[in-house]
RNA sequence: GCGGGGGUAGCAAAGCCUGGUCAAAUGCGCAGGACUUAAGAUCCUGUCCCUUAGUGGGUUCGAGGGUUCAAAUCCCUUCCCCCGCACCA
């Protein structure tokens, strides 16, 4: 066979594909849609990598799988191509990053097309596309309006690498997502935001109903990170400070506070006395790194103020600590050292008072470290005595009474800062007017294109392009400047799912009716490192649409998938700094592309990490090269029972585990059946039956043995076989498999007898077997049980239990439960097999063939073996 | 610390939910054989240990207990690995 045989057979399908317009796709109502896919990739200058060839494999399987059984499928495929490093090559070179995302795009959408995906190109987008990028902004102002999207200045994350600030979930330990090297500083700027928090409660409600991975969930449910307790209000200094606690039924043993280090207002607190102790404490944080503030000794400086606790009206003193968090709650903490260990720690380390106020039943004698749990309330006025269940709420109401606090709910959520001081991306719509303010641009005005020319440089570019920083003010029509910050790419990613429904649509984001119809995606795959960002995000725009009346769905995807990862063969994963990559562009130029993604859904399950192997992969091109060279040489006739059977326990496991994502146990069935079809005779139907169950794997092959074969159209919209339970007949294969059983054994005695040519080949079968016994057995211990087991239970001990008279029986007749046979065959079904079979094994063996009960001669002999075991004799 | 997922024969990987037909699919590797002048390719057979033509026996599914007539599968304890989050008040 020639080596680049699927390499030909995948570009003559691909291009009869292409010409036929074979997955190009429409809004048909009558038909039931299903909405497949994959995330969509920054086109990097790289190209294609075997993670994305497995991605899309993965969702091109199920989408084929789709289509065949008749569902009106979209499939789309776009880019995501803005971002950081088309700018930096840009810079780089002193060029637009423009150049650099086409070209990368164009490669990359050839190495695609490679892959034989289901693609309705038609509808392919790109993020950087003004087209495209015009609805983000035109989403902005709408989120603007409604006071989703705000501006404020607040403490962010600064990666000096990018040059720009970075939202919350692009912080990973202390380091920007993108250099793992690099450490991300704090800042604070005024910065565009989008009020994600305001669904929070949903996000985390409904993350319960999705078909989702469990830990995907899972991460999203922690990132969302609710917590149920109280707001508390205490004075410092006469103002009023809010402080978060889960636990306000230790309220009466708060003995300090503390206020993060690096909250903005700490100063307002510090007193002239212990400003040098706090300057000296924030200096230390600040040279400290990320990573390791959680290893940190709790540490603090007092900051001379006092507050007022709100029930006691005790005054306690406000440290500045560096273990608490600036941004979560308030910033600040109502420290109950008896009962929470950091608070424990650093009342030790400073000598604070500490008040044991709950007890777990009785008393503490000497605390050796926090006691955290629930107990009775002690030394807490009028609540001592109550349940820590009771005295929350009682603390609560006593607090909302008198206007100091309430229940509160928190999240560790926090609203998503879209602003990057960068070029490449979307320009955010708002202008500022020296005399009216922060102006939204005008919805006429959109696109706000990015400039043609530009200065790429140190900075955001923007900033240095004339041409587009001076406009009129949209109010007052005076002097005024453009917005620079471009929104975060994850912005474009938020509803690119939502275009592919009405890509080419010019007058809106997409069509309302498009949308009804095929939102939301049934089957979205990815990698799971989405899971905070990307996932979170998408989530958020599809009920911030709903809201806005563009949408009816609440939720976008339906059910997630990830893929594992790729590792190469020295088991690590697969990346260009270890060297261990394989190219998929370059393998299908060698050894075409069926090959391939037959090898990489067969390897494991596809939500496991799978190992590239050289030999594996090669296995693969074997199997199919052997199906295609049977191809040229099918027996067609009539399909035998026990084929037939096969054929549709094949039918039924593929389409089974297809739907269960288990393509490597689908594969698995297609092998097997391959093994069963190949020497045998079979209609031309059951024949093109399992090509079809080949098809989602290896369309090309498919297709082309489709053709081959006589058959009309093609086979990627031919309809999938659908299997008939009756045809499956596990007695029938039995049998078979116990002539083949049988047919082998004549073939090792003949070679250990050393006879070539025999003359006579004598089965004798025992009358042994007593299926009268076995009809016996169930009469006394009913048909319930399944007769098998019961037997094996005997077997083994309790004869008692079963009757003592079966018991004997069972006993004197199976020395060993194994030997039941797996198919309960009659006397007369066994001899009609075994006289079929005698003309087939005369055939072969070119002898007379003898089959004949055993007398009490032989008796012994062949009473040892089973049906399909028996005693042989050869001449 | 919290959360999610794992540990199965030389390797990879099914089986576990719903216990018995499990010495345990499948692929790779390995061994033997057929074909060939030979190598490769291809095909067949074997591949936990002992034994048989078929068969029988022994010991296995991270470790240790338990439930059951019966455990890779159910329950408990324990060890190890991966992956998220991590001073969240």
């Amino acid at each position: 066979m020639v080596k680049n045989t699927f390499k030909k057979l995948a570009d003559k399908w691909q291009a009869k594909w292409d010409k036929e317009k074979v997955f190009e796709v429409t809004e048909d109502k009558k038909k039931k849609k299903f909405y497949v896919l994959e995330m969509y990739p920054y086109p990097s200058a790289s190209g294609l990598h075997m993670g994305h060839a497995f991605n899309y494999i993965i969702g091109d399987v199920y989408a084929r799988h789709k289509l065949m059984q008749g569902f009106n499928v979209l499939h789309p495929m776009g880019f995501d191509s803005f971002g950081l490093p088309a700018e930096n090559a840009a810079i780089k070179e002193k060029r637009h990053p423009k150049e650099f995302t086409e070209k990368a795009i164009k490669n990359f959408v050839e190495q695609q097309k490679q892959l034989g995906l289901t693609y309705d190109w038609t509808r392919n987008l790109k993020s950087h596309d003004p087209a495209y990028y015009k609805w983000n902004q035109y989403f902005f102002l709408k989120f603007y309006e409604k006071g989703l999207a705000y501006k404020k200045k607040a403490p962010v994350n600064w990666c000096p690498e990018c040059d720009t600030v970075l939202a919350n979930e692009q912080v990973h330990n202390g380091m920007c997502w993108r250099h793992k090297e690099t450490e991300v500083t704090v800042k604070h700027l005024e910065q565009w935001f989008i009020k994600t928090t305001e669904y929070a409660e949903e996000l985390l409600k409904k993350a319960d109903i999705l078909d989702w991975p469990e830990r995907i969930k899972a991460m999203q449910k922690n990132w969302i990170g609710r917590s149920e307790g109280a707001e508390i209000i205490f004075g410092i200094n006469g103002t009023p400070w809010k402080v978060f606690t889960t636990r306000p039924d230790t309220l009466y043993g708060a003995t300090f506070m503390v206020v993060s280090a690096q909250h903005p207002e700490l100063l307002s607190l510090v007193t002239d006395e212990q400003r040098a102790e706090v300057e000296k404490l924030v200096k230390k944080i600040h040279t400290t790194k990320q990573e390791d503030m959680g290893l940190l000794e709790k540490e603090g400086a007092f900051t001379g103020s006092y507050a007022e606790h709100p029930l006691t009206k005790e005054k306690i003193p406000v440290y500045a600590g560096n273990f608490v968090l600036a941004d979560y709650g308030s910033g600040m903490v109502m420290a109950v050292p008896a009962h929470d260990q950091r608070d424990f720690e650093f009342a030790k380390k400073y000598k604070v008072h500490i008040r044991t106020v709950v007890q777990p039943g009785k008393p503490i004698k000497e605390l050796k470290e926090a006691y955290t749990g629930e107990g009775i309330l002690v030394n807490s006025d009028k609540f001592t005595g109550l349940e820590s269940g009771e005295a929350k709420k009682g603390i609560v109401n006593e607090l909302k009474k008198k206007k100091l606090g309430g229940k509160a709910v928190s999240y560790k959520l926090k609203d998503w800062l879209v602003s990057r001081q960068r070029f490449w991306g979307t320009p955010i719509p708002i202008v500022y007017c020296e005399k009216c303010g922060e102006q939204p641009v005008p919805e006429k005005e959109l696109p706000i294109k990015l400039p043609d020319k530009a200065v790429l440089g140190k900075g955001n570019a923007l900033q240095n392009s004339k041409e587009f920083l001076e406009v009129k003010c949209p109010k007052c029509k005076g002097k005024a400047r453009r917005e620079t910050d471009t929104m975060d790419t994850f912005f474009d990613s938020s509803w690119y799912y939502l275009r592919f429904v009405d890509a080419n649509n010019s007058k809106e984001a997409f069509d309302k009716v498009n949308a009804k119809y095929w939102m939301p995606v049934d089957f979205y795959t990815g990698g799971a490192e989405h899971a905070c960002m990307h996932l979170i995000y998408a989530r958020f725009f599809t009920k911030a649409l709903r809201d806005l009346g563009f949408l009816e769905v609440d939720e976008p995807f339906t059910k997630l998938f990830n893929q594992g990862m790729i590792h190469g063969k020295d088991g690590y994963v697969m990346s260009k700094s270890r060297g261990n990559v394989v190219n998929p562009t370059e393998f299908m130029e060698g050894k075409g592309t069926d090959p391939l993604r037959f090898f990489l859904v067969s390897v494991a399950s596809p939500d496991k990490d799978l190992m590239w192997s050289d030999t594996g992969v090669e296995g693969s091109y074997k199997f199919l090269s052997r199906v295609l060279k049977h191809s040229e040489n099918v027996k067609f006739g009539k399909t035998s029972k026990r084929i037939g059977s096969k054929l549709h326990q094949s039918i039924k496991k593929v389409t089974h585990n297809i739907e269960q994502l288990k393509y490597n146990l689908a594969v698995i069935a297609i092998r097997e059946l391959f093994e069963a079809i190949q020497e045998e005779e079979i209609s031309k139907e059951d024949y093109l039956a399992f090509v079809k169950l080949l098809a989602p794997f290896t369309p090309h092959l498919a297709e082309e043995l489709w053709e081959k074969h006589g058959s009309k159209g093609f086979i990627s919209k031919a309809k999938w076989p659908v299997h008939d339970d009756k045809k499956i007949d596990l007695k029938q294969e039995y049998l078979e498999e116990v002539n083949e059983n049988l047919r082998r054994d004549i073939i090792d005695l003949l070679r250990l007898v050393k006879i070539k040519k025999p003359s006579e080949i004598k089965i004798i079968v025992s009358k042994k077997w007593k299926y009268g016994f076995v009809k016996k057995y169930k009469e006394l211990i009913g048909e319930k049980r399944d007769y098998k087991h019961v037997f094996q239970g005997i077997m083994n001990s309790d004869l008692k239990k079963h009757g003592e008279e079966a018991a004997k029986m069972v006993a004197l007749f199976f020395k060993d439960a194994s030997r039941i046979p797996k198919q309960e065959l009659s006397a007369e079904e066994e001899k009609e097999n075994y006289d079929s079979y005698k003309e087939m094994l005369g055939k072969e063996f070119n002898c007379r063939v003898v089959v004949e009960e055993a007398d009490s001669s032989n008796e012994a002999k062949a009473g040892n073996a089973l049906p399909g075991k028996p005693a042989i004799i050869v001449k």
